[in-house]
DNA sequence: ATAACATCTGGAGGTTACTCTAAGTCAAGA
DNA sequence: TCTTGACTTAGAGTAACCTCCAGATGTTAT
């Protein structure tokens, strides 16, 4: 598989595709004898994760560091354990903020809406 | 209230409070006749507000823009509410993202608690 | 053969959101 | 009076995350 088709197929630019593997986010990708990338189905599913953890919000350095502890071997178990447990431990605080400011904002619109009936802004 | 006060209550460093100030996240505040900005508790409404958006990622540039919005007083009510309802749709993606990645965490946890266990990682 | 196209590398540039520094002002305490 | 400490400004610096560019190379179509 091409470099543009899995930028496609993830809705990531190639300059992000390499900039990640570059720094670690993906492990190295096989090259074709011209020295072209050739991503498997494995690489792609280190694309897929790190799309999906970035869509969260989850640092480069971060997922450069799971990747990199998934690279040493089994030993790293325990570290690549804690390493998520961390993360999953930020995204419940971060899914917390994202809900209780999706309320703010509901009940804003909702104070706009009357406005925009009664011409009366009451409680902005 | 004092800068450093504000700075306390809301966990936000002097400097973030006073650039959010300078870029119009926070409508300007009050000088004691020496200079010093003396907040009253509307502007901690603002500071408030800043934070709750900005903990959920709304861009500066966006909170900018609502703040200058209520300036200009209720010609821009239909503004504002668009405004807020952009965000509202672009947090709901947020959210769901951050679901979605949380599940995929657990998953990956409960996969090392049983590779801790048994010696073996499956489905990684 | 030549042109068009995709990809490569290394490095520079851009955006967002702070964060820090330097130099100055002012009020209160020793 | 002198110094300490909190505050001020303007502007530079930093970190994270891309994004773009130049110049090279290799493949495909005319």
């Amino acid at each position: 598989m091409t470099i543009s088709e899995v930028s496609k197929r993830y809705g990531i630019s190639q300059d992000t595709l390499r900039y990640y593997e570059r720094i670690g986010v993906i492990p190295a990708v096989n090259r074709s004898r011209n020295g072209l990338r050739d991503y498997t189905e494995e690489d792609c599913g280190w694309v897929e994760l790190a799309a999906c953890m970035r869509s969260a919000g989850l640092p480069l350095e971060t997922l450069a560091e799971y990747v990199r502890l998934c690279q040493e071997g089994d030993v790293t178990i325990p570290d690549r354990r804690s390493l998520l447990l961390e993360q999953k431990e930020h995204l419940e605080v971060q899914l917390k903020a994202v809900q209780e400011t999706l309320k703010r904002l509901e009940y804003k619109i909702s104070c706009y809406d009357r406005a925009m009936e009664t011409g009366r802004l009451t409680w902005d």
